[in-house]
RNA sequence: GGAGAGGUGGCUGAGUGGUCGAAAGCGGCUUCCUGCUAAGAAGUUGUACGGACAAAAUCUGUACCGAGGGUUCGAAUCCCUCCCUCUCCGCCA
C-alpha cells in the first residue's frame, strides 16, 4: 500500500512512476475521495464534539427540566445526523482502501523501463552450460527412471498435480534440506508455519484483494492455502512494533505451495514446472530502511548460492517496470539452464519490497533513539523452488545411459551417486 | 463439537451508567539524595488520525478498555453478534 499521504501531496510523481508498469493505474479517484472523505470526517467530529458538550452539561448537572428536554432534543437530532454522516464516511473510507489496495508499488528509479519480460536487464551469468548430445527433457527422464507418476497425480487429484515416487521423493527432501541447512549456517533461522492462513495475511503480502481467483481457498472456514511461505512468514509480526535491535530478522521456511495458475492454461503443460502444489524454500527478510537496498542483494546472493551449490548455470535478470511484481519495487529473478529446452527458466524471484507490505500488515519498528515507529522494509526470494531445481538437476545432470548422477551437494542428503537407470528404487 | 469462566494501558490488576484515558502496583524515563554499590524521595510515563504553526517544540480536536453493532443526553460498565484464551467433557495424530 502506498502512503495516502505522498499520493494526496506528490499525485503527479506517483502517477508518472505508476504509468511505468504494465496496466493503467489512476489515483485521481483517491485524491477525490479522500478529499471528500477528510471533510465527512470533520463534520462527524464536529457533531460529536457538540454531543459531547450536551452530555458533559448532564453530568454537571443543575439543569431546568425545560432545558434538559431541549438539550436532549437537540442531542438526539445530532445524533440523527451524525448517523447519516458517519453512514457516508464509512462508505467513502472503505472505498479509498479498496481503491489504496488495487494500487501497485512504485518501481525503484534503478528499475529499467520496459512492457514485459523481453525488456528485462540480463545482470549476470554463472557456471558453464555443458553440452549435451540430444539432451531430453526433464519429464522424459524422471518417468523413465520412476521419478515422476503424471498419470496418477491427475488420478489422485487432477491436472498439474505430480506424484513423486522413489528417487524423486527422497531427491525433494534432500533439496529441501540442503537448502534450509546452507540458509541456516547463513544465519536464516528457520520457521515452518501454517500451511492454511486467514484473508488478513493474504491482503497483508499483496496477494489480495487484487488476485482473488489465483489462490485456493477452503469452502467451509475463511482460509486459504499458501501460495508462498511469503505470506505466512512475513504476517508472524503482521501488527507489531518490533524493536530496531532485533532487526535484521532473517527467516528460511519450506512449505508446499499452492496455487490455482488461473490465466496460466496451456503454459507448461509438460512436465514438472508448473504445478497447482509445489515445494519451495523462502528467504524472508524484516530490515530497516537504510539496510534494505544491501540486504536486497545479500540475500539474492543467498538465493544465488544454492544453484552454484548444485553446480547449475544459471544467470540473474532485473525485471524492468512492466514486468515486476505487484507489491516489489525492485525484483531480480535467477533463472536456471534447461538443455533440452535450450533456455533458461525462472527458479526464484527475489524482491524487495521497501514499505509496501509493511504498510498493508502493520510491520513497525522503533528505533533505538525512541522517536516514533517506523515502518519495517521486507524482502524476500525463493531459495529455491525444489520442484524447479529438481528438473534442472536431471536435464544438467543426465547421462546417455539414461541415469542420472547426483551432483556432489546432494550426494550426504542422497546416499548415492548415481541414480542408475535400471533399478530405479529407493533402496533402504 | 458441548458446558463453564474470561479478554482493561509495556506487564500485573481494580473498576457494573457520567467525576474514567481509566485506581493501585511493577517496569520505563527525569531529577534529587548517598563515597561506590544497594536502597530511598519527588515528578513523569499510551497509540492512531485530523487541525493550528514555515517547521520542530508545542497547543488543540477526535477515536481507542478483544472486534462489530445496539440501547442512552451519556457506555470499559447494559443488550446482541462474532473472534480469541483458559478449565472440564467429547474426538483425534
Amino acid at each position: 500500500m502506498l502512503d495516502l499521504k505522498l499520493i494526496r501531496d506528490n499525485a503527479d510523481f506517483v502517477e508518472s512512476q505508476l504509468a511505468r508498469r504494465n496496466g493503467d493505474f489512476s489515483i485521481r479517484p483517491i485524491v477525490e475521495i479522500d478529499a471528500k472523505h477528510r471533510k465527512a470526517q470533520a463534520e462527524w467530529e464536529n457533531l460529536n464534539r457538540r454531543r459531547n458538550e450536551i452530555s458533559t452539561s448532564f453530568k454537571t448537572g443543575k439543569l431546568a427540566k425545560e432545558e434538559m428536554e431541549a438539550l436532549r432534543k437537540e442531542a438526539s437530532q445530532a445524533k440523527e445526523k451524525q448517523d447519516a454522516v458517519n453512514e457516508e464516511r464509512v462508505k467513502l473510507e472503505a472505498e479509498l482502501e479498496q481503491l489504496l489496495l488495487g494500487i501497485p508499488n512504485l518501481p525503484a528509479s534503478e528499475v529499467p523501463d520496459g512492457k514485459d519480460e523481453n525488456d528485462n536487464k540480463e545482470v549476470s551469468t554463472w557456471g558453464t552450460i555443458n553440452s549435451i548430445k540430444n539432451p531430453r527433457h526433464h519429464y522424459e527422464i524422471g518417468t523413465d527412471l520412476g521419478i515422476f507418476d503424471f498419470e496418477r497425480g491427475v488420478k489422485v487429484a487432477e491436472s498439474r498435480f505430480t506424484v513423486l515416487m522413489n528417487w524423486g521423493a527422497k531427491f525433494e527432501r534432500a533439496l529441501m534440506n540442503l537448502m534450509l541447512d546452507t540458509h541456516a549456517r547463513k544465519g536464516y533461522s528457520e520457521v515452518f508455519p501454517p500451511i492454511l492462513v486467514n484473508r488478513d495475511c493474504l491482503v497483508g503480502t499483496g496477494q489480495l484483494p487484487k488476485f482473488e481467483g489465483d489462490y485456493y481457498k477452503l469452502a467451509d472456514d475463511e482460509l486459504y492455502l499458501v501460495p508462498t511461505a511469503e505470506v505466512p512468514v512475513t504476517n508472524l509480526y503482521r501488527e507489531e512494533t518490533l524493536d530496531e535491535e532485533m532487526l535484521p530478522i532473517l527467516h528460511c521456511a519450506y512449505t508446499p505451495n499452492f496455487r490455482r495458475e488461473a490465466g496460466s492454461a496451456g503454459k507448461d503443460t509438460r512436465g514438472y514446472i508448473r504445478q497447482h502444489q509445489f515445494n519451495k524454500v523462502e528467504l524472508v527478510k524484516f530490515c530497516t530502511p537504510e539496510t534494505s537496498e544491501e540486504e536486497h542483494e545479500k540475500l539474492t546472493r543467498d538465493a544465488e548460492a544454492i544453484l552454484e551449490a548444485l553446480n547449475l548455470p544459471y544467470r540473474r535478470v532485473l525485471l524492468c517496470s512492466g514486468d515486476i511484481g505487484f507489491c516489489a519495487r525492485k525484483c531480480y529473478d535467477l533463472e536456471v539452464w534447461f538443455p533440452a529446452q535450450g533456455k533458461y527458466r525462472e527458479i526464484s524471484s527475489c524482491s524487495n519490497f521497501g514499505d509496501f507490505q509493511a504498510r498493508r500488515a502493520g510491520l513497525k519498528y522503533r528505533p533505538k533513539d525512541g522517536g516514533k515507529a517506523r515502518y519495517i522494509h521486507t524482502i524476500n526470494g525463493s531459495g529455491l523452488a525444489i520442484g524447479r531445481a529438481l528438473a534442472a538437476i536431471l536435464e544438467n545432470y543426465q547421462n546417455e545411459d539414461g541415469s542420472v548422477t547426483v551432483p556432489d551437494a546432494l550426494v550426504p542428503y542422497m546416499g548415492v551417486k548415481l541414480i542408475e537407470a535400471k533399478q530405479a528404487r529407493v533402496s533402504v
